[in-house]
DNA sequence: CGCCGAATTGACACGGTTCAATTGAGGTGG
DNA sequence: CCACCTCAATTGAACCGTGTCAATTCGGCG
């Protein structure tokens, strides 16, 4: 019988698990080169935000005309099969697009809810100012890569699914929210917060919750990683990736920075 | 034992199996309207083509340059891990893009090959068209639907192998090949070519190769499909919707004509 | 006629699920 | 400040969907 929780536990480090606005801007502004002024305007994007309460939907397809980013918390796109089976699709982090203004025309039959509380922002100047004709060749670029992004998220994903263990995949998810959540922070500590449920992470591996818990044992046990009040700490890196079969998502041919 | 084998046979009805180049054109036209000078446009395509051999590799990151667009045959997107896995992450059908070059910024780690003898077309024109400033309005939205087309079948396919059984995710897959088969001869007739391998269906499933053969012949014998030479001929559509939990994709709020 | 890839089938093993019970932490009301 | 409630985590035991191994058959082709 551990003595500790696993996951989600109000003592939490907060500090850790809370990401302010300004992560927003540095985390975008990481994935491709940005003028002053278009840096200018990323920052202004968290003048007009709101807050979600968790296990609410925080878009859905009667909005579509109201594009939004993520500032801080953990969300997620999942779609229920007729049973109640529940698949989690994407998980929607900080940086990350609100629902489908990537890709406009597209109407899942899927909703977006809350994993924990969220802040979103407007991102209608964003998109504005990327289409518009003056210019932001940085901002339109840079919302090429959030789709890019997106779609390389589902294509590891699909293998995670159909072709990886429980205890591969639990590695390979570990380490793409590593690599998503990459602060210069994070890099000192290798610590950063998870904030999901045993049971979240189930419906996102297309496990049971039984399983997943054993599978979380069996890695602690392994001495990969430790997991704390929803905080995870990466042991050994190097086994993580032998294990999980980990490859590097490219960018523009290369590697891209944060997504090592 | 059965007297007829499943899948791939040479005497397979090539009639129903070879599509026309006039196929890419109604198929894409289906997608939403286009002016007379788009249309044409598009069967303008069919002029520079270029075939590939059957598991040859039809498109890489150096091509990235260079879109195609499939005109005829069946390929694949794939990745392998590294004890030799294999996961297919999508399959590419007539109409769709050939590679990246409707998120032109990501590489993943993944090939696409061939599965049948497959023609594809220069797409640049497309492009050129759609991003030029000469108002093809339609073209521009095409290329977008196709992109969210696509992210649609990656959802799909999320929760195929993360939540459904081998039985479920067999008759799913073959519903949505249905589905973007469509044609007023299919329509008709409820037939369609499916020239794929166990193997190959394993691999896109997450299965092994024996579990789909049994599921095959469970589905014969439930009286969902007959399955010969490469011919699928859908018998009982409402239940194999029922089991697979079956949602018609929207597009632009309502359901797209030929993704019902 | 004999070879080869694909399909088919049976027997058995195992990863993961299901059911059920227990523990732990945090919140609430008296 | 404690009894109580609830949700999440944890653990054991039995079960089962699917994988693995291996043998056989089928169809196409040289």
């Amino acid at each position: 019988v551990s003595a500790i929780s696993f996951l989600t536990r109000k003592s939490a480090d907060v500090s850790i698990a809370r990401a302010s606005a300004g992560t927003l801007v540095s985390r975008l502004s990481s994935l491709c080169k940005l003028s002053a002024e278009e840096l200018d305007l990323l920052s202004n994007l968290t003048r007009s935000t709101r807050t979600h309460l968790a296990r609410t939907e925080i878009w859905n397809t009667d909005e579509a005309s109201r594009p939004r980013i993520m500032v801080s918390g953990w969300a997620c796109r999942q779609r229920f099969l007729g049973d109640g089976r529940r698949q989690i699709i994407n998980f929607i982090l900080p940086g990350d697009a609100v629902g489908d203004w990537l890709q406009p025309d597209l109407h899942t039959d899927a909703s977006t809810i809350a994993l924990t509380e969220v802040i979103t922002a407007d991102a209608g100047a964003l998109i504005a100012a990327a289409q518009g004709a003056c210019g932001h060749e940085g901002l339109s670029r840079l919302l090429r890569l959030m789709a890019s992004l997106e779609t390389a998220f589902l294509h590891n994903h699909i293998v995670r699914l159909g072709r990886q263990t429980a205890y591969e995949r639990m590695v390979h998810l570990m380490l793409e929210f590593h690599s998503r959540l990459h602060t210069p922070q994070m890099v000192a500590t290798d610590k950063f917060a998870m904030p999901l449920t045993q049971e979240t992470l189930a419906d996102s591996l297309g496990l049971s919750m039984v399983h997943v818990n054993r599978t979380l044992m069996q890695m602690r046990r392994d001495g990969l990683v430790q997991i704390a009040f929803g905080i995870v700490k990466i042991i050994d890196m190097k086994l993580m990736r032998a294990v999980a079969d980990w490859v590097p998502i490219k960018l523009d041919g290369k590697s891209a920075a944060a997504y090592r």
